[in-house]
RNA sequence: GGAGAGGUGGCCGAGCCGGUCGAAGGCAGCCGCCUGCUAAGCGGUUGUGGGGGUAAAACCUCACCCAGGGUUCGAAUCCCUGCCUCUCCGCCA
C-alpha cells in the first residue's frame, strides 16, 4: 500500500503509474475524502484537548473536595459529541483505506512501459538448449514411461490439478529440495519452516488480500487461508515489528507446500505437472534497506539464477513490463527455463522488489543507528524455485532416447543413482 | 475438551478500592562529572504513531499500559467481547 499523504502529495505520479499499468482509480474522490479527513480530526482533537484539560481541573477541585459540579455538567455530552466525529473519521479512513489497499505499487523507473506480456523485455541467456537427435518428450509422458507420476489416482484423492509424485518422483522433488535450501544457506539465507496456513492479516499484509481473494483456498471456520507461495508467512514474520539497523540485511529461504485456486485458467495447462493447485516451492526472501534494495534485487535474481546453471537448465532472464506486473511489484524479473517438450522457455521463478509497499502494509520497519524515528524496510522475494516446474525440466532437459532421464551431477549425492530408469 | 493464572515502556517489575500516570523502582543504553586505568559513585537523559508548526529544528497537540467495544466529566485502573501466553487434568500425530 501506498501512504496516504504520498498520494496526494504525488497525484501526479500516481496517475502515470495507474495509467502504465492499465488500471484506473477515482483519485479525486479519494483527495475529497483525505481532506475531509483530516479537517474533521482537528476538530475531534480540539475537543479532546478540551476534555483532557478540563478533567484535570475537575480532578483538582475533587481532591481539594471544593464543589466542581458546575464544570462536570457542561463537560456533560462532550465524549458524545467526539464519538460522533470519530465514527464520521472512521467511515472516511475506511474510504481512504479501502482506495488505498487497491492502489498497485509505482514501477521503478527502469521498468519497461508496455501493455501486457508480449512487451517484456529479456535481459540475458544462459545455456545452449540441447540438440536432440530424436524427437523430445513432453514432461507428462515421459513420467508415464518412468512410472514417477499419478495424475488419475490424483484426481481420485482430490481432484483435477492435483498430482502424486512416487518412487524416484518422488524422490526426485525431495533432492531438488534439499539441493535448493542447502544452496541458499550456503549463501547466507536462514531456513525457516513457516505455517502454511494464516490469518487475514498475514494475507493482507504481503497484498493477496483483499484483492486477490478468489485466487485463495480458504478454511471456513476457524477462519485461516492456505498460502499460495512462502512469501506470505515469510515477510510476516516481522510484521509489526521495528527491526534494528545493525540487523539488515535479513535474508531468509523456506520451502513450503503452495496453494492456488487458479480460477480463470481453465484451458491452461490442463496437462502435466506445470499449473497445480498444490505444488512445492523454495523461496527467498530478504528484507534490506531501502537505498540497497534494487542492487539486492539483482543478487537475489542471481542467486535463483544459480540453481538453474548448477543444474545445467537453459533460461533467460526477463525484465517484466508495468502492464505484466505484479500487483505489489515496484520491479520484476522472472526466470524462465527451456522446456524441450514445449519448445518455449517457462517460468520457473519470479523475482521482485516491493520496495516499501509490502511493509507499509505488514507495518516493518526499522531504526537507523542514532536518528530519531523509524523508516519502512523494503521486502523482496523470490522463487528459489519452484519444485515442480524444476522437477519438469531436470526430466525433459535430460531425458534419453530410451525414456530414460540421466540425474544432473548437483543431484546425484542426493539421488544415489545416476539415471532413472 | 475440563480447571485455574496472566498479558504494563528495550528488559524486569510496581500501580489495578477511577483523577496531578506516558506511567514508581531496578536493569540495560546514551551524555556529562569524578578517577592514573578499570570498577564503584554522582547528575542528566532515553518509546511509537497521527495532526499542526519550522528552511530544518525547537515547539504545540492527539492517541497508544494485548486488541476491540462500553460505563464516566475523567480509565492502565471498572464492565463486556476477542486474541495470545503459562500451569494442571484429559485426548492426540
Amino acid at each position: 500500500m501506498l501512504d496516504a499523504r504520498f498520494v496526494r502529495e504525488n497525484i501526479d505520479l500516481v496517475k502515470k503509474s495507474l495509467g502504465d499499468r492499465n488500471s484506473t482509480l477515482p483519485l479525486e474522490e479519494f483527495l475529497g475524502f483525505e481532506e475531509q479527513r483530516r479537517i474533521l480530526l482537528k476538530e475531534a482533537e480540539e475537543l479532546r484537548n478540551k476534555r483532557n484539560v478540563v478533567s484535570e481541573e475537575i480532578g483538582k477541585l475533587k481532591t481539594r473536595k471544593q464543589d466542581a459540579s458546575k464544570l462536570i455538567e457542561e463537560m456533560k455530552g462532550v465524549s458524545d459529541k467526539i464519538r460522533e466525529l470519530d465514527e464520521k473519521i472512521r467511515i472516511l479512513e475506511e474510504n481512504t483505506n479501502e482506495f488505498l489497499l487497491n492502489v498497485p505499487n509505482i514501477p521503478d523507473k527502469t521498468v519497461p512501459v508496455g501493455k501486457d506480456e508480449t512487451e517484456n523485455v529479456e535481459v540475458r541467456r544462459w545455456g545452449e538448449p540441447r540438440q536432440f537427435d530424436f524427437e523430445p518428450l513432453n514432461h507428462w509422458d515421459i513420467v508415464e514411461i518412468l512410472d514417477i507420476v499419478e495424475f488419475e489416482r490424483a484426481a481420485k484423492i482430490a481432484g483435477a490439478r492435483f498430482s502424486l509424485t512416487k518412487g524416484y518422483g518422488a524422490k526426485l522433488e525431495r533432492s531438488l529440495m534439499n539441493f535448493m535450501l542447502d544452496l541458499n544457506t550456503s549463501k547466507g539465507y536462514k531456513e525457516v519452516f513457516p505455517p502454511i496456513l494464516v490469518n487475514r492479516e498475514s494475507m493482507k499484509g504481503t497484498g493477496q488480500l483483499p484483492k486477490f481473494e478468489m485466487e485463495l483456498f480458504r478454511i471456513a471456520d476457524p477462519e485461516f487461508y492456505l498460502i499460495p507461495t512462502a512469501e506470505v508467512p515469510v515477510t510476516n514474520i516481522h510484521r509489526n515489528e521495528i527491526l534494528n539497523e545493525k540487523d539488515l540485511p535479513i535474508y531468509y529461504t523456506a520451502y513450503t507446500p503452495c496453494f492456488r485456486r487458479e480460477a480463470g485458467s481453465y484451458g491452461k495447462d490442463v496437462r502435466g505437472l506445470i499449473r497445480q493447485h498444490q505444488f512445492n516451492k523454495v523461496e527467498l526472501v530478504k528484507f534490506v534497506k531501502p537505498e540497497d534494495s534494487f542492487q539486492e534485487l539483482e543478487a537475489l535474481t542471481n542467486n535463483a539464477e544459480d540453481i538453474l546453471q548448477k543444474l545445467e537448465l537453459p533460461y533467460r532472464v526477463v525484465a517484466l513490463c508495468t502492464g505484466d506486473m505484479g500487483f505489489s511489484a515496484a520491479k520484476t524479473y522472472d526466470l524462465e527455463v527451456w522446456l524441450p517438450g514445449q519448445q518455449r522457455y517457462r517460468e520457473i521463478s519470479s523475482c521482485s522488489n516491493f520496495t516499501d509497499f509490502q511493509a507499509r502494509r505488514a507495518n516493518i520497519r526499522f531504526k537507523r543507528e542514532g536518528k530519531k524515528g523509524t523508516e519502512f524496510v523494503h521486502t523482496l522475494n523470490g522463487s528459489g524455485l519452484a519444485i515442480g516446474r524444476t522437477l519438469v525440466a531436470v526430466l525433459e532437459n535430460y531425458q534419453q532416447k530410451d525414456g530414460s532421464v540421466v540425474v544432473p551431477d548437483v543431484l546425484r549425492p542426493l539421488m544415489g543413482i545416476e539415471a532413472i530408469k
